[in-house]
DNA sequence: TAGATTGTTAATCGATTAACAATC
DNA sequence: TAGATTGTTAATCGATTAACAATC
């Protein structure tokens, strides 16, 4: 077949909060919505929806809308969180403690295969069902239990390493927390969280009231 | 003055990347960088970087390159994060200690000025050198310490109410961590991370090999 | 049927890239 | 000076918005 255009980057991010919004209607009992209920909901346009969705084919039906739990399950399909996806986690810091605590996995089929860290000091210790592992175990494990997804919970310093490890044991996707650009290779894809980062975005924002006007030179007064 | 172009939004988030990656320069005693070195270290093109750097003025030397230090100085002085600003955290969960175990915010400085959570259970304990406030001195603990930044770290039930009260206590800029797109006045600015909604992107690049091609429609076999 | 709302096309807008004159 | 690299302008590209025919 001819190759499609590729569904731009941000009309996918989007597709997180629509799946998001989804479900909380589907929690509020709301069993359909319209593209303009959905800006209500999620602040992104009508337009902008209807959109999105084109990029992967028909959701609604005109004259009246989207049933929630179809179209929730829809997407869910696309972003192939409709099975059971497993996850490794690298540090079990207050970081990686932390993520094993958020409640949102299972919503999402996410599931937990395993927790890493190198500290002596950590390795053997529960933290909720999960027992952390020796490093040195990633690749057998990742392999066994067939996770192609990773998180990087550990220092900046010790980021890279722990990159070239997801790598070698087959992982070819990785969410990021350190502070750090990592080098993988081109089939590997990477998300980086960067908290601080929207701190200091919120920063300029709050300094320099939204009207859009002068962008603030350094050297004015 | 005739109100100059607004910047970018996308401009002003890779702010952050540089900043960081002069910083980590700054560490390694790099003295200066061109702007193809910054391609190289940050992943954002030359040219994206000169543009992104022209909104605010003019930085570097021609034939030259960049001061390390004295451009980080000089975003960080655009970002504002050049002085110590306040930030209150709600929610003394799992996520707010590890927030407050975080080790970026001094490089950025930022200040926790103070904890706070509704649980009875909590408040009163100690995480690190903060005591967990009681959620009611939100607002007069706010005006004192003179916060401005406010960062949501508790579930999504609770995030709309936490969000009012920060806005009453004169809170301009929120960091939201639940899953609930928050209603909040125009002059407040909300930045919204959601960790989960990237590992669902995650799934779908890692599912769809990244060509560009075919969206696959879900109704494909 | 009339009213509503989709899916899609075309028009607009804005961001990225490329190219180059300015200048260190 | 010659070589390098910026800051900026113009050209390209892509995403968003608006509008509307299709249709429930």
């Amino acid at each position: 077949m001819a190759a499609e255009s590729p569904v731009p980057l941000p009309a996918l991010e989007r597709l997180s909060t629509y799946i998001r919004c989804l479900m909380q209607l589907e929690r509020d009992g709301v069993a359909s919505v319209s593209s303009q209920d959905m800006e209500k909901h999620t602040g992104v346009s009508a337009a902008q929806f209807r959109k999105d969705l084109s990029y992967f084919g028909e959701f609604g039906k005109r004259g009246i809308g989207y049933r929630v739990v179809d179209l929730k399950e829809r997407i869910a399909s696309l972003l192939e969180i409709d099975r059971e996806q497993s996850v490794v986690i690298v540090g079990a810091g207050h970081l990686g403690s932390a993520l094993i605590a958020y409640p949102g996995w299972r919503s999402y089929r996410f599931k937990i295969a395993a927790v890493f860290d190198r500290e002596p000091a950590v390795i053997g210790k529960r933290i909720r069902q999960y027992t952390v592992q020796d490093i040195t175990e990633l690749e057998d494990q990742t392999a066994r239990l067939g996770a192609r997804i990773g998180i990087i919970a550990v220092p900046a310093w010790e980021a890279q390493g722990v990159a070239d490890r997801l790598v070698a044991a087959g992982i070819v996707g990785i969410v990021n927390f350190a502070p750090m650009k990592l080098q993988t290779p081109e089939h590997v894809v990477v998300r980086e969280v960067c908290f601080i980062c929207e701190l200091a975005m919120l920063s300029y924002l709050v300094n320099h009231p939204a009207g859009g006007s002068e962008p603030a030179h350094s050297d004015d007064p």
